[in-house]
Formats: C-alpha cells, structure tokens, sequence
DNA sequence: TATATTAGTGTGTGAAATACACTAAGTCAG
DNA sequence: CTGACTTAGTGTATTTCACACACTAATATA
C-alpha cells in the first residue's frame, strides 16, 4: 500500500501528494495526474581554443530541432547523484575528468522539449585546453566546438542557457578560480591575461593587471619561462591553492 | 514502440537512453533500470519577525525523521513549471503572493530520502513582514518560524539547504534589491540599515550607510514620518524601481 | 648588429570606503 | 515649561582601490 502522509505540511521532502512508486504503480492509480517527469543533467563544457571561448555541442539527429545543435545531456540514473551524472557525460564527451564542474541552474518549464515533460540540471564544465587536445580528433561531424560569440541556432531553450553560463562565469571571474581552470598547470601573465579578456569580452590594461593579480599572492612564480616566439620569454606562474582565501 | 534514439550524442535533452514513457511501461520492459526519480520543490520563506531574520518551518509527523523540522515543499505536477510549483506551495503555507523568489540550488543525492530517490529543486523567497501577520495565526503548532541564527535539528539535508540560502542572501545584498523585499512599502533608512546588519550579521555606520544608498539614487522621499516612540521622527522612502539599474 | 616582437615595470589622479561625534526633533515626567 | 531621554540626521579627513598612461628588457632572426 502506498504510503500514508498527511497532506502538505509535512516536510520539504516527500510529502503530501506521495506519487506512484514502482509498486503502487502496479494497482489501479489515476496515473496521469501523478506522472513523473524525466529529469537530465546537461553540461556546457567550455574550454579556450584558438584564442576563444568555445562551447562543445552536439548536432541532433532525430526529431525535434533535427539537425540543429544541442547541448550534450543525459538522464539521470536512479542511483547516481546530479554531479556524478554530470561527470559521466563529460567523460562521455571529451575524456576528461578532474576539471571544474557546477551547477548552473535547473529548467524545467513544461513544453520545453515536446516530446515529455523534462526537467533539466544544468551544470557546466571548464576544460584546461591543453589536455583536452588528446580527444580533440574525435569529431564525427555530430559534434563539434563553437565560438560563445558566434553560435549556431540551438536546439530546445539551449541558446539560454548558453547566455546564462556565460553570464555566470562573468560574475563569478573575479572573485573565484574559474580562470585557472580553463589553463594548464604553469602558465605567463598574458595567457591569464587573455582568459580574462575573452571572458569579458573586453581589454584589459597590462599593468593594471599584473599589479592586481599579483597582490592577490595567489599566483606562485615556477621560475621556468616560456619560450616561444622570436621575443623576450616570459615567466611561468602556477595557481597556489593554499592562497585561494585572498579573492 | 519506443522512440529510436541514437546512444549519447544527441542532445541536450531526452535524448540517448529513452526512459519509459506511460505507453512504453505497459510493454514489457526493465523498469528498474529507468526508474524515475521524484522531483519535488522546497521553498525556504524567509522574513524579518522581531528583529531577526526567520525561516518558516514544518514539523514531520511521520517517518523519516518523524518530529523534526523541515522545509515546506511538494511534488511538481506534471503540467506546472517549477515557479508555479514554487508558488503553489508558498500560496499553501502561507497566503501570500508576489513575493521575490528565486531558484536556489537542486539537490539530488541518491539517499538523502530513504524512501525513495528524490531530486529537490529549492526556491528561496522573501516575504515582508507586514503583509505576513494576515496569516500568522495559523501556527497549528507544526509550522513556526525559526532564527537562522538559532535553529531546531532539521530533516535531511535542510540544514545543508539552509546555511547556503543565508549565504547567497548574503552575496547578493549589495547588487540586488532583495532587502527591498524583507520591507513594507515604506521604510525608514533605519529599518532598511537593520535588514542589512541582520543578514550580514554584523554592524555598519549609520553615516556611511545613509550616504551611500542615497548616493545610488535607488530611494524616493515620500514625504511622510513614521512617528514611534518617544523621538525623532523618522523620515520614509520608497523603493524606486526605475533606478534598479543604479545597482 | 639592427630590427621585430612580446615581457615587464611605476606614478599620478579621482572615486569610493572607512572612521568618527555632534546637533535635531520628538515624548514624557516632574 | 523645562530638563531628560531617545532615536534621526548630518560632514570631513584619511586611506584604499580603480584607472589611465609609455618606456625599457630580453629574446630570435636576417
């Protein structure tokens, strides 16, 4: 028998309306008013690549929005958490694993996608572009990179989701460690530099930069440069958790 | 038949492994594998009631966690959004409508319901105060409001829930008007300083902090004096919503 | 060794944050 | 009616942070 709970001032949890489970589903329900929406974690995953904030999306091949390109998603399994969900497409995806993921906001509007109800946990993922590369030849057509600033039309409400990550990850570039993610291990002060000006889309003045970035004492001078080019080296810097306090 | 999707690279949404809909349940099919979870929204309703700031609560009579408190909240209907959902449940607890809500954070590890699998999406909404007393009568002894600063020993992940309520509370004090929302209509500088000093919890100068909200421009004089007890009157403004944007 | 290219550095100016103490306007008790 | 009490309301000086701005340093190559 199905659970008896009072009605709705009972808890945050499972309370009130108890939908059907797997069991009460087998007697006679009026199931269509308790019908349980599916619910699916999708990933923006963003990396730098050529010198631009790109996204990674796949290219529908069924109906709805056939051919027009979507975030990369899946459901969620019963016995997995959102971020362990989140995690598995992302190794899904690209191979990666261990890089920054979080969510983002969760829609659920009914009619967003035609077919049922979905809810959707929206998380996203920023990718040190340098280890991305080893998957990088992957590209059967179906899925591919784009600019953030130079998107192809999206599937379902992706194209808002997209402004809103973005959004996101401007608000929080200052006072968290987001930058970091999208780089490798040692980098110059005009790679960070760069990260940020993709981000915000605008310049930034060099030593006004610098001085800030360095009086955080968040960055750790390697003592290696870096080479390249037929110019002065520049220094290599890593990011030094133990200060991640100072932002 | 169930719809044909290829495996994982599809879209953002329902798209490679197709859970059951109503129809595909009544073939024979392994139903464990594609259960579904329960989504259900809590709302943390937050107002200042004697100088404090206080989270409404209900008290569980049944199992799990039978007797302790926890946030209001219920399923989603198959055909409402999550805001509606969100409101209905506000609407339920409390009478009140258009209030500011936002969605918070979803929570959704495995567990964290040991009936069943549960993914909460969470709301926080700011009620004033004075629209509130309408109702506060019906405290049928398992619904109260509680100091964030003091509370009871919650179900679940509430007190989890909570703490990272009054936090984004907190970060979004500055750029935003959510104080606003704590406040009747009309407010003295005092009574909108005090709705700061209560959520950061701590002190700020009465000169600096009546310089520079009305340096933004965001207040209206309305001409009138709030007269009570034995002193000074109290000069009273207005939100003024044309100049959000000064924040 | 001259040229091209990016790395790296300091100072001045204006705006905003902070610290800080007295006068103003009302009520009430005597 | 006046003195005591209570909260409202105000300004200035100091420090800190954001921003604008231009030259020298180190490497590769022709």
């Amino acid at each position: 028998m199905e659970q008896t709970e009072e009605q709705s001032e009972s808890t945050g949890h499972v309370q009130g309306k108890m939908p059907p489970t797997a069991e009460a589903k087998a007697h006679s329900y009026d199931a269509s008013k308790y019908e349980r929406p599916s619910v699916t974690v999708d990933v923006v995953m963003m990396s730098l690549r050529q010198r631009d904030l790109q996204v990674l999306l796949i290219k529908r091949r069924a109906w709805p929005y056939e051919g027009m390109w979507a975030i990369p998603g899946g459901f969620v399994n019963i016995d997995e958490s959102l971020e362990t969900a989140a995690k598995r497409e992302l190794q899904e995806e690209t191979g990666v694993q261990d890089v920054y993921l979080e969510q983002l906001y969760t829609f659920g509007d009914p009619g967003r996608d035609p077919r049922t109800r979905v809810i959707t946990v929206v998380y996203f993922a920023l990718l040190d572009s340098e280890r991305l590369q080893v998957r990088a030849a992957d590209d059967a057509a179906d899925v591919g990179w784009f600019s953030v600033y130079d998107l192809p039309p999206l599937a379902f409400d992706h194209e808002k989701i997209l402004q809103y990550s973005l959004e996101r990850m401007r608000g929080k570039l200052d006072y968290t460690t987001i930058a970091f993610s999208l780089l490798p291990e040692q980098f110059t002060l005009r790679e960070l530099q760069r990260v940020y000006e993709i981000i915000l889309h605008k310049r930034r003045d060099k030593r006004n930069f610098r001085k800030k970035i360095l009086s955080t004492g968040i960055l750790e001078d390697t003592g290696a440069k870096k080479m390249e080019g037929t110019h002065r080296p520049a220094r290599l810097y890593r990011f030094n958790p133990a200060a991640e306090a100072k932002l």
